[in-house]
DNA sequence: CTTGACCTTACCACCACTGGAAGGTTTATG
DNA sequence: CATAAACCTTCCAGTGGTGGTAAGGTCAAG
């Protein structure tokens, strides 16, 4: 089946799908006689995983190691767990991070008197003293 | 004042600074005799300014509005607050989307039995059909 | 005089694609 | 049968925000 089919079965786009053949994430596919890929019932298995890795986010190294494993069938379920649950911590640890940047937006938001006036208190906590935004009269010293 | 010393005020790498000249995202710097950038006060406030909201997550075009706010004295802070509003939007749904995918991993993780066999419900998961995570015998008819 | 710390420009690499150009092949339609 | 549309191919460039390196100029200290 050619790159097109193997696409709409993947999910991957077929830019995608060439290039997971070059960063040699996937075997190259075999070529039919006119030179276009075929692929089949394996290799689509192989981008619908990919397809489902990604997605659930895992990045190309993490999906390169899910795939050593999925093809491998001497794995040790304990070893794709592990995986697993590296990355779970890695996205708690960003979602953390995503949270404290939150906080500070909100904060800036909420200090800015909003109106048509130059004056803002956003600007002056990004700009010069930081310690500006806690004092009450946020004076314009700059 | 050189590269250096902006470099220690701002709290940006040289390299940084010498990108946001390419990019016209600051004004390129003075010159002295040998060819060095000279910095200014003024100078450094804007890199300040900038190194202050790139970690509060503005991406360079959100600075370059910033800056813009910024250095333009006849702004209406309001406009300022909706930028930071709009910013603080999308990273409460880069949040929801990080937890979405957080909860996902550790559904995953818990429906991994996790010992030295080769089966495992993360790989089912992953592959072929998801069905086959509801089914008890997670059977390997592929 | 030499060393080392600075500075300069310019280029490649990263991630994970995405878009486009230029050209070959197949299929559908007139 | 001619042509056009829809495929397919490879290759090149760009994204954001640096990091790293190279090759070279400048400056201060010993």
């Amino acid at each position: 089946m050619n790159i097109g089919e193997a696409s709409k079965l993947s999910g991957l786009p077929p830019k995608t799908i060439r290039y997971y053949e070059t960063i040699k994430l996937v075997e190259p596919a075999k070529r039919s006689e006119n030179g276009y890929r075929d692929y089949s019932e394996n290799d689509i298995e192989q981008l619908q995983f990919l397809q489902r890795a990604r997605t659930t986010g895992f990045n190309i190294d993490e999906c390169r190691q899910l795939l050593d494993l999925f093809n491998n069938t001497e794995r040790q379920s304990v070893h794709v767990k592990a995986l697993v649950e590296e990355k779970a911590a890695h996205v708690a640890k960003q979602i953390e991070e995503l949270k404290a940047m939150h906080q500070c937006l909100v904060q800036l938001a909420n200090s800015c008197q909003s109106d048509e006036q130059p004056h803002c208190a956003i600007i002056d906590s990004l700009s010069q003293n930081a310690a500006a935004q806690h004092s009450e009269n946020t004076r314009k010293e700059v």
